[in-house]
DNA sequence: GAAACCCCTG
DNA sequence: CAGGGGTTTC
C-alpha cells in the first residue's frame, strides 16, 4: 500500500480543513471545474497562446539556438551582439578542442551532417532555423562553408589547430591573469576591440569548416560563380591570415577576462553577503518579517481590503505556519484578486522575492530599488515567476494570481547552506546573459553572478552537441514536466538542441516522462484516497498549494533543490489531477481496471507551453549538466 | 506490427 | 530510473 509518511499531521490538518466546508457552497467563492480548467494554461504562460500545438514557435527566427551564442528573443539583443558575438567566438573554439579527434567539426556542423545523412526533411528544417540566426549582424558565411569540404578543408583544419593552439595558450594566462585583477573592467575594454572583432566576425565566423550551410552561402553570395567564389575567399583569407589570430586573441583574452573577472568579484560579492548574512537568528529574524507580512489582522498595518479578505476567508488567509499541512486545503480562487499586487506597495518593497509573499505576484514591476535586496532574493528563494517567459502578459487577472495566498514558502533557509550553490547552476539557463542589466530581474543578475564564479572559473565545460543524455538533461527534463507531462518526441526534439536524437534517445525521454507521470499520479491517487478517508466530500476543496504535503512530494522528486520555482499552471493541474482522482475513488470508480484512463485523457490535455527560454538559452543545456 | 502506454520489478 | 512484459491505438 502506499506510504503513509506524514499523514498524522496531515489527517490533522485536513480535519481543520474540513469545518471550513461550511463555507456558503452557494457563495460562488468556488468557481466549477470546468471554469477553472479554462483558465489553467495562463498563469504560467502566454494566455493567448495556450492551446496552440507545442511546436508552434519553431519556426520563429529565434525559437531555435544553433549554437551557445545566439537566438535572442529581445529586439535589446542588438545591444549585446557583439558580446555575444564574442562568447559564440570563444565556446564555439573550447567547443572544438573539447571534441575527440574524430569529430574535428563543431557542433552546428555536426548537426547538420547528422541531418543531412538521415532525414532531409529535418535537415531542412534545421537549416532554415539555423541559417537565421546567422544573418544577423556582420556574420558572412566564409568559404569554408560546404566548400571546405572540396577545397579548403585541410587549410580548414589547420587553421582551427592552430586557434586550438591559441587557446590552450590563452587560458593558461587567463587563468592566471584573472585573478589579481580588479572589477574595473567596464565598458572601455569591449568597446577597443569593437571594431577589429567585428572584422574578425565577418572573415573568421565562415572559416570554421562547415558551420554554414551551402544553401545560405549561395544565398548570400549567389551572385558569384562558386569558383570564383572560393578563390575570392581564400585570398580573403590569406590577406587577413597575419591580422585575425592576434586580433582573435586578444579579443578572446578581453572577453574571457571580463568574464572571469565579473564572475570572482560577483562569486566574493556572494560569499561575503551570506557570511554577513550568517549570523544566528538572523535568518530567522528575516522570516519573521516576512511572516508579517502575511495578513495576521494584528500588527501589520493593513489595507481595507485585506481586512475584508480576513473576515470573508478566514482561513485561506491565514499565515502559513497556522495553514493546513496536507495536501488538501480549502482555496477560493476570488480570494487572489483581493491580494493583487498593487495593493501592497510597501510591502513590496520589503520582499525581495516578491513571490514569496502575499503580494506574490509582481515580479516584472518590481522596481529598480529592490536591488538592494538581491542577496535576499538570491538567498531566499526561486526566481520570481516570469523569468522565463519575457512575453508573460502579467495581466492582473484572478486567474494569475489564484495561488498568491500560498503565503510564504518555505525554502528560504535551505538557499542558505552553502551546498546548495551547486544547485543554484540550475537556475541559469533561464536568464539569458543580457538580461542581467535589467533591474527588474534582481536575482537573475546575482544568481548568473554567483553561478559564474562557481562553475566557469574550473575548466571550460565542453558545449558540444552530445550522444547520451546526461543528469542534466534529466533534470531539465523533470522541470519541464511542471509544464508537460504529456510531451511529444517533437517537443523534447525543440527542447532539447544539444541531443541527437535517435529512436533509442527519443524513447528513453519519452521513458522518464512516463515515469514522471507514474509517479505523479501515485502520489495523486495516494492523497486523493486519503482525503476521501478522512471525509472530504467535495472534490473542490482539494487543491495543491505550495506548502502542502502533496506539493513538497511533488517538488521533491521533480525540483529536488528548489532551484526552480514551479509554476502556478502546475499546481492548478496538480489541484485538478488530484479533484479527479478524488471523484473517481469517492465514487468507486477504482474497482474498474482502468479506472484511471479517463483521468489520464483529462490530464492529458492540461499540458502548458514550456517557456521558449527552455529551449533558446544560451547555454543551452551546460547548466544543467553535473 | 510499430509505437505508445501502462504496470510491475529491481 | 531502466527493463521488460502486457495492452491499446493507429
Amino acid at each position: 500500500g502506499p506510504s503513509e509518511k506524514g499523514l498524522p499531521q496531515g489527517a490533522t490538518a485536513l480535519s481543520k480543513c474540513l469545518f471550513s466546508q461550511d463555507l456558503d457552497p452557494n457563495s460562488g467563492l468556488l468557481p466549477p471545474l470546468s471554469q477553472a480548467c479554462s483558465c489553467l494554461p495562463e498563469p504560467c504562460m502566454d494566455g493567448e497562446r495556450s492551446p496552440a500545438p507545442p511546436e508552434k514557435g519553431r519556426d520563429s527566427p529565434f525559437a531555435w539556438s544553433p549554437g551557445p551564442s545566439s537566438s535572442f528573443i529581445d529586439p535589446d539583443w542588438f545591444g549585446d551582439e557583439n558580446i555575444q558575438a564574442k562568447r559564440a567566438r570563444v565556446e564555439t573554439i573550447v567547443q572544438g578542442m573539447c571534441l575527440s579527434p574524430h569529430t574535428p567539426a563543431p557542433a552546428p556542423s555536426k548537426a547538420r551532417a547528422r541531418d543531412g545523412a538521415c532525414c532531409p526533411g529535418k535537415a531542412r528544417e534545421r537549416k532554415r532555423k539555423q541559417s537565421l540566426p546567422m544573418q544577423q549582424g556582420p556574420l558572412k558565411p566564409g568559404p569554408a562553408g560546404d566548400h571546405g569540404s572540396r577545397k579548403g578543408g585541410p587549410r580548414v583544419r589547420e587553421q582551427l589547430h592552430q586557434l586550438k593552439q591559441q587557446l590552450k595558450h590563452l587560458q593558461k594566462h587567463i587563468l592566471r591573469a584573472a585573478e589579481p585583477r580588479d572589477t574595473a573592467q567596464d565598458a572601455g575594454g569591449s568597446e577597443t576591440d569593437k571594431g577589429p572583432l567585428r572584422a574578425q566576425q565577418r572573415k573568421g565566423y565562415g572559416r570554421r569548416p562547415r558551420a554554414l550551410d551551402s544553401d545560405h552561402y549561395q544565398g548570400s553570395r549567389g551572385d558569384h560563380p562558386e569558383e570564383e567564389k572560393h578563390r575570392a575567399s581564400e585570398a580573403e583569407h590569406q590577406s587577413e591570415e597575419p591580422r585575425f589570430l592576434p586580433c582573435g586573441a586578444q579579443a578572446l583574452l578581453e572577453i574571457l577576462r571580463k568574464e572571469l573577472t565579473g564572475a570572482v568579484s560577483q562569486a566574493v560579492d556572494s560569499v561575503l553577503q551570506k557570511v554577513l548574512l550568517d549570523p544566528p537568528g538572523h535568518l530567522t529574524q528575516l522570516d519573521r518579517s516576512f511572516q508579517g507580512l502575511v495578513p495576521e489582522g494584528r500588527s501589520e498595518p493593513s489595507p481595507p481590503e485585506r481586512g475584508a479578505c480576513k473576515d470573508l476567508f478566514p482561513l485561506a488567509t491565514l499565515p502559513r505556519r497556522a495553514q493546513p499541512q496536507t495536501g488538501v486545503l480549502l482555496q477560493n480562487f476570488s480570494l487572489a484578486k483581493s491580494l493583487d499586487p498593487p495593493r501592497y506597495p510597501v510591502s513590496l518593497r520589503m520582499i525581495p522575492i516578491p513571490c514569496q509573499g502575499p503580494p506574490a505576484n509582481c515580479p516584472l514591476t518590481a522596481p529598480s530599488h529592490i536591488q538592494e535586496n538581491q542577496t535576499l532574493g538570491q538567498l531566499l528563494g526561486p526566481r520570481p515567476r516570469g523569468h522565463w517567459s519575457s512575453s508573460l502578459p502579467h495581466d492582473s487577472t484572478p486567474q494569475s494570481h489564484r495561488s498568491s495566498e500560498s503565503g510564504l514558502r518555505p525554502w528560504g533557509a535551505v538557499k542558505l547552506r552553502p551546498s546548495v550553490l551547486s544547485q543554484q547552476q540550475y537556475a541559469l539557463p533561464f536568464a539569458s546573459p543580457r538580461l542581467e542589466r535589467l533591474p527588474v530581474l534582481p536575482s537573475v543578475k546575482m544568481e548568473q553572478g554567483g553561478l559564474q564564479a562557481v562553475p566557469d572559473v574550473l575548466p571550460f565545460p565542453s558545449l558540444h552537441t552530445q550522444e547520451g543524455l546526461n543528469p542534466g538533461h534529466l533534470k531539465k527534463a523533470k522541470l519541464m514536466f511542471f509544464f508537460t507531462r504529456y510531451p511529444s518526441s517533437n517537443l523534447l526534439k525543440a527542447y532539447f538542441p544539444d541531443v541527437q536524437f535517435n529512436r533509442c534517445i527519443t524513447s528513453q525521454m519519452i521513458k522518464w516522462f512516463s515515469n514522471f507521470r507514474e509517479f505523479y499520479y501515485i502520489q495523486m491517487e495516494k492523497f486523493a484516497r486519503q482525503a476521501t478517508t478522512d471525509g472530504v466530500t467535495n472534490p473542490k476543496m482539494l487543491v495543491v498549494l505550495r506548502d502542502s504535503e502533496l506539493f513538497r512530494a511533488l517538488n521533491m522528486h521533480y525540483n529536488k533543490g528548489n532551484d526552480f520555482e514551479v509554476p502556478d499552471c502546475f499546481l492548478e493541474v496538480a489541484s485538478l489531477t488530484l479533484q479527479e482522482f478524488f471523484r473517481a475513488v469517492s465514487a468507486g470508480k477504482d474497482s474498474d481496471p482502468s479506472w484511471k484512463k479517463p483521468i489520464y485523457k483529462i490530464i492529458s490535455k492540461l499540458d502548458s507551453d514550456i517557456p521558449e527560454i527552455f529551449k533558446s538559452s544560451n547555454y543551452p543545456q551546460e547548466l544543467f549538466r553535473n
